[in-house]
DNA sequence: GTAACCTACAACCAAATGGTTGTAAATCAG
DNA sequence: CTGATTTACAACCATTTGGTTGTAGGTTAC
């Protein structure tokens, strides 16, 4: 999970995402596309491969980079659970109010006995 | 974007968000659930203020901490637009060819007089 | 076989991270 | 006022990051 949202923190790599579900690319195609050094794209793509974002795969002298959606589906439902804890809230809120069981009542009577 | 994920990308810190939305806490009561120091967690808390992800309130002399939920939501749908992008292909190209039209004008007229 | 291409990986560097301790200021309680 | 709490922030340290260059191994083309 972090490893998922470390490699999504980089403007690159998200980059490296989208361009890698439509359509496989390889490495060194990939590495035109940015002004950086074909190795510091190697290894953003190292990072995604880690973190299971894209797999690669052998295709003669190069290898395709392909993303594999699943993982960020993965990513996306952490989110949404996040938010489901949360929205969840409000309608447990009611329900914790026919419930609480009256946390002051040991207060009060704390130094009665 | 980046910071966004970035402060994601840390299990404490998605911890500190997930109990900032059930009830805002100040930072020394957040701190005690941790085994790291204050100013560590002190420091968390500011990697996701940054990010937007919480905002913080003074409240007296201590300073309350509560997550914003848009910050949350914000992440997800750039996660979902990844996803649409892949699967809604072909959807979204006839969407987009019903629609684009209207920057285009510009484009047109430009050079017609 | 030789040359060109694609990838892998090591070594190195500057900057950022995540952690620590310590110090100082503001607020609350007695 | 004094003391305890809560926060802020600086200094420091080890590790990781994101970038570089250079070297070496495999594959394809000629």
């Amino acid at each position: 999970m972090d490893a998922l949202f470390h490699a999504l923190a980089d403007t690159t790599r998200r980059d490296i995402v989208r361009r890698c579900l439509e359509g496989e690319a390889s490495v060194s195609r990939l590495a035109d596309g940015y002004p950086i050094s074909f190795a510091a794209v190697q290894k953003h793509v190292a990072v995604l491969e880690r973190s299971g974002l894209v797999n690669k795969e052998r295709r003669g002298r190069e290898q395709l980079v392909r993303t594999d959606l699943d993982a960020v589906t993965r990513a996306r439902n952490a989110l949404e659970e996040l938010e489901a804890q949360w929205r969840g809230r409000v309608g447990r809120m009611s329900g914790l109010l026919a419930q609480v069981p009256e946390p002051t009542q040991n207060k009060i009577r704390k130094g009665t006995q």
